[in-house]
DNA sequence: GACTTTAGTCACATATAGTGACTAATTCGC
DNA sequence: GCGAATTAGTCACTATATGTGACTAAAGTC
């Protein structure tokens, strides 16, 4: 990870997220040179290069394949350091599917809620990232992406539930759903051990719900 | 404008939004040099400083005083050619009251529906302004700051209807505006000419609404 | 076959929004 | 002075959205 000042003052980090077993991930390099430290995939960006095509590079060399959805949340260099003494950098953050993405030697997932200390600047990613991420989720379909092909209506649940951090009520989030016309029932189902067989889901948006919503005062800070 | 790569291969660009009597307008800079062409606000950043206050200190160069509400847009680079030569520019947005703030040489308001050839990175930065802003709008109170003191709600919902760029319900804005408890009614009146006459208000935030509110499939692309 | 577990649905209460119509207080024209 | 016009302020009704408990269904476990 040492290609200093290659074109510019700025380094391209990201925030490459993942939904493991039970917990969201974060992917971390281990540092060259320095022991037991932790630091977010990061490049220099490269001359005639678009941030955003920098940034995919940066998510291939630490896993093989491009993530499944990437954002930017802004450019960060308040003062604090970053491990390439960069000015500022350009943060991205992106999700990838855990089973097909496996990191590269040297890079390691850690749970989000218990990661290593890392930079100030890179935890302020971190912590951008998520919020960014969240607050996505009711405006795009991200979460399908996460899943195979067909997927139970409680496979989906849960993926919503790990990605927001908080339970969902199951008539509610099924109710929500179907208003959002965006999965069709196929005529499989699967029994996965205990209960009932569920029935498998695909992807399929059909039409738009139409796009009203007013105005609304809610505030987040006074 | 000319201050070539003094400290970094990046530029803080401004977008400064501000309500002129009836429609939106956008702080330009005569272009140094070149006969009729205009550029955001924007300056090299300066070594030791934050990227807000580069930006702050951006407004101030323009205006002479701070904005009332900024917030960092993002990093933009695409290969799009920005004014200064730079690689990529952190874009801000802000919000001024047009009455107080009063434009330097060289700077002039221009209505967004009317602005003149601008820098195609540029003009993604305005619209990517605009839109941001009308995001915040029913999160966080910044309208208010464009209001006097005291002020009428008619007055208040106009505001809003031209950040917002869309005519509002008076009824629903008023119910919304209770519900929100952000203002309190003074005991003056004021009587503007025609109609009945209003009753003042003063921006007074007191408690907070609970902050429930589930997620929703409201997508934006399908 | 009773009990447990997970899936799927229903129904009701409550909250939020959209909207037309009404009343109130002023100025304007005459 | 008086009615029309104009702007402010409120009400009431409808429609939609959300929160939530409880129910039925179909499998496995013992």
């Amino acid at each position: 990870m040492r290609e200093r000042s290659r074109s510019g003052s700025h380094s391209i980090d990201i925030v490459l997220i993942t939904a493991m077993a039970n917990e969201l991930a974060i992917l971390l390099a281990r540092s060259a040179g320095e022991r037991e430290r932790w630091v977010l995939p990061w490049r220099h960006a490269q001359a005639g290069e678009t941030l955003e095509a920098a940034a995919i590079r940066v998510a291939r060399e630490a896993l093989g394949e491009a993530p499944i959805w990437m954002e930017q949340i802004g450019a960060f260099g308040d003062g604090r350091r970053h491990p390439g003494d960069t000015e500022i950098s350009v943060a991205f953050v992106a999700l990838v599917p855990h089973e097909t993405a496996s990191p590269r030697s040297g890079y390691t997932w850690f749970p989000v809620k218990d990661l290593p200390p890392i930079a100030p600047r890179q935890r302020a990613m971190v912590d951008a990232a998520i919020r960014t991420m969240q607050g996505r989720l009711d405006q795009a379909p991200i979460a399908f992406r996460l899943l195979p092909p067909t997927f139970t209506l409680s496979e989906l649940q849960q993926t919503y539930e790990l990605l927001l951090g908080k339970r969902l009520h199951k008539a509610s989030f099924r109710r929500a759903l179907q208003g959002a016309w965006l999965v069709e029932p196929t005529d499989e189902w699967r029994s996965e051990g205990r209960g009932r067989p569920a029935q498998l889901f695909r992807y399929a948006p059909k039409k738009r719900r139409r796009q009203h919503r007013g105005i609304r005062f809610d505030f987040l800070y006074p």
